[in-house]
RNA sequence: GGCCCAUUGGUCAAGCGGUUAAGACACCGCCCUUUCACGGCGAUUACAGGGGUUCGAAUCCCCUAUGGGUCACCA
C-alpha cells in the first residue's frame, strides 16, 4: 500500500471508476470486436494491410466493431503525419474503421483515448493495484547491471531473462526503495512473475489450433522508466477495456502469448479470443524469408500504388491467401463485393505464404479486362498525374483518341488481358502517339532484312484504309503469296517448303507499324491510326531495316 | 543455443484414417484463329526422411532434417 504510493502519487483514480466508463458493448454474442494497431510510423506494410484485411473482414462478416488503436509507447517509432497516412492508405483499399483515431488527429468511437500516449494514467492506474497486489515491484538496475546478469546466465547456460533469483530487486525492502527514490535513480515497473514453474498448458489459436506454451516466468517490465507502459501492459489494458473479442495479429506474437495470458489474469481479466496469423514470404535464393521493409519494395504498400496495380486486385489476391476458398468462391460470384465472401479464421494458413507477384499480375489482368474503356482512361489519368507526367500531358491531350485505342478488344465476350497494372498502360499505348513511339523494332530474326523490306515496300502502295476487314486482309494475303508465302495451315504441313507464311507477313507489318510482335487486332489499329500515319511508319521501318 | 511453430507439384493450396491425392497461377504442347491476343483441350510435376500405431496413414504418435519465429525500458 506504501509502497504503490510511493511509486505512483500522482495516481488518484481506481481501477473500478475506469471500469465504469468502458461498459460492455452492445454486441451479441456472436458480434466480434477486432483492431488494428500499429505504430504511427506511416508505413504500411503488406503484411500489415493482410492483417487489417482480415481483422476487418472477421469484425464486419460478423456485425460486428472493427477499430484502430495507435500505439505509440515508443517515441522513437513516431512518424510526422504517419496516422494520416495509415488511415489514407488502408482506406484507399476499402479498408475502414468503425472508431479510433482518425486521419485529422480527432477519434470517433466511446471507448477511446484511442492513442496509448493519452491513456498513461490508465496504465498507471491498473499498475498501481499490481504494486498493492504485491505483483509488481520497482526495478532500479542500471543497463549495466542488466548486462551483468545476462553474461552470468550465459556463462551458466541457464535462460537469460530477469527472473527468479535472478531478479535483484524483485526483494528489495522498503527503507532500500525510498532510499533509491531519495537519490532520483529511475526505475521501471515489472511483473512479479512466477518463480521456476515449468506449468504448460494447451491453448487453442483460431487459426492455428492447439498450441503448446509454457507458463511465463521473467519479470517482464510493465512501465518503462518514463512511466510508458510496454507494449504487452499497454495490450492487456486496452484490448480489455476497449472490449476487444478477438486479437488477429503477426505469429512474431506467438512467443509473447503466455505474457498475455498471464497479464490478463493478474489483471482479473477475461482474455480475447487470439489468432495469430503466419506471415508473407518471398522467396531469397533458394530459401523463403519474411518479405522486409528495409530489402524488398514490395513490402510496402506504397509499392502497389506506384505501379498502379488496382487496390481492387490487391485485395483480391490477399483474399485468395487468406481463404484459399476464395477464388472458387469467385469464380462462382463473379459480380459480387468481396465482401459477401464468407470469410473464415479456420481456413487461414498456418504456414507462411510467399508472395506471388505472377497471381496478383494475372488476377489484376482478369479485373481490368473487365472494364470499359473509360474507366481504364480515368485510372490511368488518376495514376499518371501522379507517377508519369509524359503519359499525363498525352491522355489529357488525346483523351477522346485514348479512349478509342482503349476500346479495342475491350467490351467483348472474351476480352484481351494485356494490361495488369496503370504503369503499363504507357507502354500499351505508346506506339499510337508521335510522342511516345521509340522506334524500336521488334522484326523477327528469321527473316532478312532485305525481304522485309521489300514487303513493306510493295505493302505501302497496297494499303487504303477504306478497306474493310476482309479486304484488308486480302491484300496481306495477296502481298505473302506473290512472294512466295502461304497460309499457316499450308505452311504447318510441310514448314520447309516454303520460305514463310501470312503470319510472317503479318507480324513484319505490325512491326513496322507498332515496333512491336504483340499488339492487339492490327487493322484497328491502323484505321485508328489513320492512312497518312500508317504510311509514314511504313517509310519510317523502311529505313530502319537498311 | 533454449523455447514455440511449420513442412502436399515451381507457387498458392484442397485433404481432417480407405480419394485414380482436387482446383488456381506459372511453364510446356496441341487446337481454334487472317495476324496478336482471348478461349478450349492436354501434358509434366507433390505428401521432407526414417521409425511406429492400424486391416489400412498425406492424415495419429515419436525421432531426424530443413525452414520460420522469438528470447529489449521495440512494437
Amino acid at each position: 500500500m506504501k509502497l504503490a504510493a510511493l511509486l505512483l502519487p500522482e495516481i488518484t483514480d481506481t481501477p473500478a471508476q475506469i471500469e465504469a466508463q468502458y461498459p460492455s458493448r452492445n454486441l451479441g454474442n456472436k458480434q466480434y470486436v477486432t483492431r488494428f494497431a500499429p505504430s504511427p510510423t506511416g508505413f504500411i506494410h503488406i503484411g500489415g494491410l493482410f492483417a487489417a484485411l482480415v481483422c476487418e473482414r472477421f469484425a464486419h462478416r460478423s456485425g460486428g466493431i472493427f477499430y484502430l488503436r495507435i500505439e505509440d509507447t515508443d517515441k522513437k517509432r513516431e512518424v510526422e503525419g504517419g496516422i494520416a497516412e495509415i488511415v489514407n492508405a488502408l482506406a484507399q483499399f476499402g479498408i475502414l474503421f468503425d472508431e479510433g483515431a482518425t486521419q485529422d488527429g480527432q477519434e470517433v468511437g466511446a471507448y477511446g483515448r484511442y492513442k496509448q500516449s493519452e491513456r498513461v494514467n490508465i496504465y498507471q492506474t491498473y499498475a498501481k493495484q499490481l504494486i498493492e497486489k504485491g505483483l509488481a515491484y520497482p526495478c532500479f538496475c542500471t543497463e549495466e547491471q542488466l548486462n551483468d546478469i545476462r553474461q552470468k546466465q550465459e556463462a551458466l547456460k541457464l535462460t537469460p531473462g530477469y527472473y527468479g533469483e535472478w531478479a535483484a530487486h524483485r526483494t528489495l525492502a522498503l527503507a532500500e526503495i525510498e532510499q533509491f527514490l531519495n537519490d532520483g535513480k529511475p526505475f521501471v515497473l515489472r511483473l512479479k512473475a512466477p518463480e521456476n514453474t515449468d506449468k504448460k498448458f494447451e491453448y487453442n489459436d483460431s487459426i492455428r489450433g492447439k498450441v503448446e506454451i509454457v507458463e511465463n516466468t521473467q519479470d517482464i517490465v510493465l512501465l518503462k522508466s518514463d512511466g510508458v507502459p510496454t507494449y504487452h501492459f499497454a495490450h492487456a489494458i486496452d484490448d480489455h477495456l476497449m472490449r476487444t473479442t478477438h486479437v488477429i495479429r503477426g505469429d512474431e506474437w506467438l512467443s509473447s502469448l503466455p505474457i498475455h495470458l498471464q497479464l490478463f489474469a493478474f489483471l482479473g481479466f477475461t482474455p480475447p479470443q487470439y489468432a495469430h496469423i503466419s506471415p508473407i514470404m518471398k522467396m531469397d535464393g533458394s530459401s523463403k524469408r519474411k518479405l522486409s521493409k528495409r530489402k524488398d519494395p514490395e513490402a510496402a504498400v506504397q509499392y502497389y500504388h506506384e505501379q498502379g496495380y488496382p487496390k481492387q486486385a490487391v485485395i483480391e489476391y490477399l483474399l485468395t491467401l487468406a481463404n484459399s476458398n476464395y477464388e472458387d468462391w469467385r469464380r462462382d460470384n463473379k459480380q459480387t463485393a468481396h465482401t459477401d465472401f464468407p470469410f473464415s479464421l479456420q481456413k487461414m494458413s498456418v504456414s507462411g505464404a510467399l508472395f506471388d507477384l505472377a497471381k496478383l499480375t494475372d488476377i489484376s489482368k482478369n479485373l481490368i479486362a473487365e472494364m470499359d474503356a473509360d474507366t481504364v482512361y480515368q485510372n490511368t489519368l488518376q495514376w499518371a498525374e501522379q507517377y508519369d507526367q509524359k503519359l499525363y500531358d498525352v491522355l489529357v491531350k488525346h483523351e477522346a483518341y485514348t479512349k478509342q485505342i482503349l476500346a479495342i478488344g475491350r467490351g467483348v465476350q472474351k476480352p484481351r488481358k494485356d494490361i495488369s497494372k496503370w504503369a503499363d498502360v504507357a507502354h500499351y499505348l505508346s506506339y499510337f502517339y508521335d510522342e511516345l513511339f521509340d522506334g524500336q523494332y521488334e522484326f523477327p530474326t528469321h527473316l532478312e532484312k532485305q525481304s522485309m523490306q521489300k514487303m513493306l515496300e510493295q505493302y505501302s502502295v497496297m494499303y487504303d484504309e477504306l478497306d474493310d476487314n476482309t479486304g484488308w486482309f486480302d491484300k496481306v494475303k495477296a502481298l505473302s503469296e506473290s512472294i512466295g508465302f502461304v497460309d499457316m495451315k499450308t505452311y504447318k504441313k510441310d514448314p520447309t517448303a516454303y520460305p514463310g507464311h501470312v503470319g510472317d507477313v503479318s507480324t513484319v507489318i505490325r512491326v513496322a507499324v507498332t515496333g512491336r510482335q504483340n499488339t492487339p487486332d492490327l487493322h484497328t489499329i491502323m484505321q485508328t491510326l489513320r492512312q497518312q500515319k500508317v504510311l509514314e511508319r511504313l517509310q519510317l521501318a523502311v529505313s530502319a531495316l537498311k
